[in-house]
DNA sequence: ATCAAGTCTGTAACTTGTTCTAGATTAGCG
DNA sequence: CGCTAATCTAGAACAAGTTACAGACTTGAT
């Protein structure tokens, strides 16, 4: 009864055959780009399943739900990213300089695709406790790309804070911007003051209280 | 084709008769109580409409879909806290103080009925561009809230990119803690931590840049 | 009181996410 | 090769949001 053997999708548990992550991919082909034109409601379990050539029943066995098969697909594209931004670090001398510039960078990148982004934030905060894990990956992957900007080896407990609240910042505000309520520019303004936060809670510098 | 009459559920263009408010009125309790056992998925288009008393037909000239009813829903409960807040307004000496105590204070109102919580902020959050008019009422009330709480007459542009990054990391931190994802000792620390930003953009103080 | 326009009701239909089932295919193994 | 368990397919069925529509009820003006 309890999905025991329904989140094998990750290259964990069973190692999958050729054949199966050959499925997988086209299943995560398919949804990018249903997503890319058309947004969250484009992504449509039966058009995914088609277009990747699988059965309706097969796409669920890999990805249990919507919300799992998109946030999955924004792994996809965070880690793609992440490999993307490594090759060429930000050029900023502060540490809050280097992390807006990454963002601002990963934003833009968003904006090319800008209904692809729709469908895989909107999944993201929908997500409920049964896809924890997963989003938990995507946090995990943010938070990764975002200290790696920063250039911080150690994290102090307070920077860790720092960055939580810049992640929430990031969604938040890519939220808005997707729903039409933001401009980019105020996108870019939030980005920037939150980051401030970054020196404020340098080692060094400033932050003590309490 | 277009629905132009459609979303005259607001006391404004065409007042509203008694029975129509009372219709309302009735529309949002059901929700309300629905939502608080339960939590989004409770919220049952037919349910409501059948524990308010009206046809679904009617529910859906109310409200033209189950969004914008828990986003009205959301707007309801924040009037209400908001006048409950003016009434003991926080004690702290700092603005950031009284901004981080009222958020926590607000934080605990909605941990009293979380699957409440759950059902309006998933909806805030899912809201797309159909429903920016609402999100956005329920934006200015936060906003509302904050600047309450600085008690600062006057907010310097500096100062709305706080409070928007504030609102931001109160949204987003809500939902991580909603999807068992961040306990509420981290959700504090967040608030904290990004109430800083409030001493940091004051007028006299701290943040000059280029 | 009567009429027209607008509103509400009850109900069925349609859409898309999700589940279920019976039979075909594949993978691993002797 | 031949067997068995797992996987895959095709398609029906179900659930909940949404739309459509015919007829009853209200409202407001005359």
């Amino acid at each position: 009864m309890t999905a025991d053997n329904r989140a094998d999708h990750r290259p964990a548990s069973p190692p999958l055959t050729e054949r199966q992550e050959a499925r997988r991919r086209r299943i995560l082909n398919a949804s990018a780009q249903l997503a890319a034109r058309g947004g969250f409601d484009a992504v449509q379990m039966r058009e995914v399943a088609e277009a990747a050539g699988v059965a309706l029943g097969t796409l669920y066995r890999y990805f249990p739900s919507k919300i799992h098969l998109l946030v999955a697909t924004m792994q996809d594209q965070l880690q793609h990213m992440h490999t993307t931004l490594r090759k060429r670090p930000p050029a900023g001398t502060d540490p809050s300089e280097r992390v807006a510039e990454t963002l601002m960078r990963a934003f833009r990148a968003l904006q090319r695709e800008p209904q692809l982004a729709d469908a895989m934030v909107r999944a993201l905060t929908f997500a409920d406790r049964g896809v924890s894990p997963e989003v938990d990956t995507v946090s995990r992957l943010t938070t990764a790309i975002i200290l790696d900007a920063m250039g911080t080896e150690h994290p102090t407990p307070e920077q860790l804070s720092a960055v939580r609240v810049i992640e929430h910042t990031w969604h938040s505000a890519l939220i808005t911007w997707l729903s039409g309520r933001a401009s980019i520019a105020q996108v870019k303004i939030d980005i920037e003051t939150v980051c401030r936060l970054i020196d404020l809670t340098a080692p060094e510098a400033g932050g003590r209280r309490d």
